[in-house]
DNA sequence: CTTCTCACA
DNA sequence: TGTGAGAA
């Protein structure tokens, strides 16, 4: 497919599709006339980009661990060198962190709202 | 549809 | 990180 159906599927812009082209994130294929050509893998491959961007992970990191991240692991296992596996690490454990946060906030905020229910609740 | 560039939040 | 616009 080319970029304006990707685009349609992952809900991503085109522009942004060759922003993270340009960021190294995704090599689609030139066809003849030079359009960018990418097949099914594609639209998953951009919404875990997606996902690692929302979770606060920048692309230089993404470009990094993106193919350890790739569906076959077994096959990316061999080529795991202690640098990768030293990169990994820290980023799961940053990850852990931040999930630390949002989960202190999303009680904060449930316990507020709770309160605020009974406030109110009993005297309506 | 393509590349590139400059600006901007 | 992501967008918009203009040029070619």
């Amino acid at each position: 497919m080319r970029i304006g159906e990707l685009s349609r599927r992952t809900g991503a812009s085109r522009r942004l599709l060759r922003y993270y082209e340009e960021q190294g994130l995704i090599v689609p294929d030139r066809g003849p006339n030079g359009y960018r050509e990418y097949d099914e893998r594609y639209v998953d491959r951009v919404n875990q980009i997606r996902g690692l961007l929302d979770a606060g992970l920048p692309t230089r990191i993404i470009k990094q661990i993106l193919p350890c991240l790739d569906k076959p692991r077994s096959i990316h296992f061999p080529d795991a060198t202690p640098e990768m596996l030293a990169l990994l690490t820290t980023e799961r454990d940053r990850l852990s962190e931040r999930i630390d946060v949002l989960v202190r906030n999303r009680d904060a905020m449930s316990e507020y709202l709770a309160e605020v229910a009974q406030c109110r609740a009993p005297a309506r």
